[in-house]
DNA sequence: CTTTGTGCAAACGATTTGCAGGATG
DNA sequence: CATCCTGCAAATCGTTTGCACAAAG
């Protein structure tokens, strides 16, 4: 990425924290635009390693403040699909997980690897209006 | 259920729990028959409270240990819909699962309620071989 | 200047572990 | 009777909270 398509990309991060109505602090910028860069799920533990390898950015608490922030307004999202640990993703599209079985990775699947599914025949009663899907397997590395 | 059928249903359960190897305590016995028994997806704390109700049956550290010989024994499955919670499912068929927003109920959703998902699209380079579906709404007591 | 965010450390809740005694095959 | 299980308490790990100070609008 070049200069001006940095300095662009970093003005696109502070719009898209104001107009969720959110202060913009290094903090908070840190973690949204590490978040937006990274293709894998990361832990508070990861970002917060990631974050300060350099020099200090953020506190461990910090973290976890601007993450439910940036959730409450829309901007992340958390992921589960191991006990005792919560990862966040900074896509809010729709999209489908998968999951390694042998190193836990995790990646996204593309909303259109799947027909859309028919959410009618869930349960009568039952107001469904959303679904992901989760799929497991084995990774390339792991092969 | 009358008194043959419950001594019959006893025996299904011993027999599901040495067919896996497992050494039949009461403590064990009596997790695995109280998930058996449930719609819900208990957490280890409801469990122990359920289980201890009328007199004392099993310690917090030996639900913890059953339910991971369990799971490792392919007869129970965890359920992780919410952040820090794990819960648990004696329902090891596939199936999907349903959860309110609204109070976080968990329901099963019958692995025939969806057309059969095409896996071949997920990514090439990856093995997947399994998947399930999370579908989110309002259930109708929260309507 | 008022409101909100940060960092630290203590508190908290869920889960795991070490160990001594007890039950199982 | 050798092995595995149980219960207790302490330890651990992820997350939340209280509070004093700092930064943002």
């Amino acid at each position: 990425m070049d200069l001006v398509a940095m300095i662009s990309h970093k003005e696109t991060i502070v719009q898209a924290l104001k107009d969720k109505g959110l202060r913009v602090t290094p903090q908070r910028f840190a973690v949204y635009a590490n978040l937006l860069s990274r293709q894998d799920h990361p832990t508070v533990d990861q970002l917060l390693q990631d974050l300060n390898q350099e020099l200090p950015v953020s506190s461990q608490a910090t973290i976890y403040t601007s993450l439910q922030a940036l959730q409450a307004a829309g901007l992340v999202r958390e992921v589960l699909l191991e006990p005792g640990v919560t990862r966040y993703d900074a896509n809010v599209d729709r999209h489908h997980h998968f999951r390694c079985r042998c190193c836990g990775a995790i990646e996204d699947v593309p909303w259109t690897a799947f027909r859309e599914l028919n959410l009618d025949h869930v349960r009568a009663g039952l107001h469904a209006d959303a679904y992901e899907v989760t799929v497991y397997g084995v990774c390339d590395r792991c092969q």
